[in-house]
DNA sequence: TTGAAAGCGCTAACAC
DNA sequence: GTGTTAGCGCTTTCAA
């Protein structure tokens, strides 16, 4: 409410509080940035100039000398609710810390997103968060060389810039083993369509984790892979798919909740779900997983507390450190009704008309 | 890919576009901006020394005598599933044009809200879109005065500022007249915690809506409302609140699809279910409403839809309108299996213990 | 049509 | 401890 705006609609510039205050801009810039080197008689009179004038630093003056107090965020979409865990531990950590956060949606494809990226380094944020950015691990390092860079999901392990991943090799074993106990066998793995041959990938590691625990349990030849857009729409897809198959998966395991959420409803549809028609596991234990009618067992990554570690390390990262840190959070099994043993398949089969 | 950064580290900066092409900065600015008084020749000089030093416009710098092309965004969270689809399609219209979209999520208080736009001004975003802020009309033209804005939701209707809003009266209205229609007659809304006596909220409007179509249909003793917050939690404190009461409705009307997800899902964990314990109409028609499992009736306002028309008039208004333009979109119920006549409460229960 | 130069608000080097 | 001032990259008069 207070006035930013002087007389005449002009903004409020520290040469005003300067004025008011009867000191140097060079003196009220010192007390503004709590730089070193005001006495604290010229803090008091400085601040309560700032008070009555209303005054707020003009972002890209402080930009094109300095910091401007701001964090950028790309990721893909916000309708995938992993993200909103993400995004959630991301404001908090930042706001606590006096940094504002802008995000910037940028899709599924490479070049939105590029620039997406170049927008944030453009309006000079203070630091950039990639969330499981579509960019080569060469380009991550060239990114770093611009902006404090800090990339979650990524399993890139640079020197230059920060990253906060599950272990999602690890994250994929759990789903596998515990659909194993529950005596399946043939069960198939939904990953996310686009490049698997780069390992840095959150959805590549679970192909991994996934493939060496089918191994592991001598699988091997029971386990298949499907492919599909990370979205609702991508999920029912990949359920058609799943029906078309000549001896279908009496398991399925899909690399993000919103696929699996998909799947539900295209079995919904069809008057078929789970786990009767086959069991489903889903990744990010997002919030809808958890609601009472879906209840689908996920594979939880701590998506808050990832968020909230990004930023807490980035703003670290601005503020001085330079050695790279990287950290990884330890996924783990949350069991719903989704999940059930292969023999139930056909104990509550209902419906006549169903291929098995 | 292309370096943006010269010799050194250092940014390509309109002076080296210009040395290389052998132009004033003036001219070379000109190009940038399509603005007026630059020959052909010189466009194609001064273009192909763009592309060759990968050059790109420095926020700041443009910020600080001209304009950023970018809108901001300042919502409450994003979690709210009705959000996603105003951000898909504000980001349609945005990027089509060649602006970028900074999103900040501030919450469901006034004080981080505001400084979330304050945020954005101070960054010089080039035109803000508010989505259904909780500040007052006045406060709205204030921030009109600083910058070309847009609300969506709210419905004031003043000639400072553009709106893009469904008509909340109506909707309320239409879930009323379906749920009557179904032999309703007990009726809860679930509105928002929070200031009631603004009308130009859309929850407030929703209440009005509300409390008119009990009336018409001479149920105004049947009527009776609750508050929630606006997240899942929010909603399963109201459907224990509705429990509570001395004589619950048999319909529930709950002001946003999250908080009907909420009391889904309360309502789930005792056993309970939608529409046997009562019948319930959400509002937004979020994506998770469509899920088979869920099956949420609810008043569709075409979020998308106001999403791109936000960012089609904002960036309108920024390029020369000034007259303001206000837009209502009708909404329209969607009939799904959460709602059914009261008789089935009895038909289909099946728990012993529930108290109706 | 083109170019020279002032200046946006701020920070940081340097002088006092 | 405090003030003076150059200059960040760009746009925009204004003169040529």
């Amino acid at each position: 409410m207070s006035g930013t705006k002087g007389t005449g609609g002009r903004r409020i510039t520290i040469v005003d509080v300067a004025r008011h205050a009867g000191v140097s801009t060079a003196s009220a810039s010192k007390v503004l940035r709590n730089a070193y080197g005001a006495s604290q008689s010229m803090r008091d009179k400085v601040q309560a100039s700032i008070e009555t004038l209303g005054y707020r630093p003009y972002a890209p003056a402080r930009g094109m000398r300095g910091r401007t107090f701001t964090i950028g965020v790309v990721l893909s979409d916000l309708d995938n609710p992993f993200f909103s865990l993400i995004i959630e531990g991301l404001s908090r950590a930042v706001r606590s810390r006096s940094y504002e956060l802008f995000i910037s949606p940028s899709g599924y494809e490479g070049s939105p997103q590029q620039m997406g990226i170049e927008a944030m380094i453009d309006h000079q944020v203070d630091g950039l968060v990639l969330v499981a950015p579509l960019v080569t691990p060469a380009h991550l390092e060239v990114i770093a060389t611009q902006i404090p860079l800090l990339v979650i999901g990524n399993h890139s392990r640079s020197q230059v810039f920060d990253s906060v991943a599950a272990d999602d090799h690890r994250g994929a074993q759990l789903a596998v083993d515990h659909l194993v106990t529950l005596q399946h066998r043939r069960i198939a793995y939904v990953m996310r369509a686009g490049d698997l041959s780069d390992e840095t990938r959150p959805e590549s590691r679970r192909l991994t984790g996934f493939k060496h625990a089918m191994q592991k349990h001598g699988l091997s030849s029971d386990s298949m892979v499907l492919f599909a857009s990370w979205n609702l729409e991508g999920g029912r897809e990949a359920a058609r798919h799943v029906d078309s198959l000549a001896s279908p998966p009496t398991a399925v395991f899909a690399g993000a909740d919103v696929v699996a959420l998909g799947m539900i409803n295209d079995l919904w549809d069809r008057g078929l779900s789970v786990p009767r028609t086959y069991s489903l596991v889903g990744y990010d234990n997002s919030r809808s997983a958890s609601l009472g009618p879906i209840s689908l067992t996920s594979v939880d990554q701590s998506g808050v507390r990832m968020g909230e570690r990004a930023g807490e390390l980035l703003i670290e990262r601005i503020e001085g450190r330079n050695r790279a840190s990287h950290e990884t959070f330890e996924p783990r099994m949350v069991k719903r009704n989704s999940t059930a043993a292969p023999a139930q398949l056909i104990k509550y089969e209902l419906t006549p008309a169903t291929k098995l």
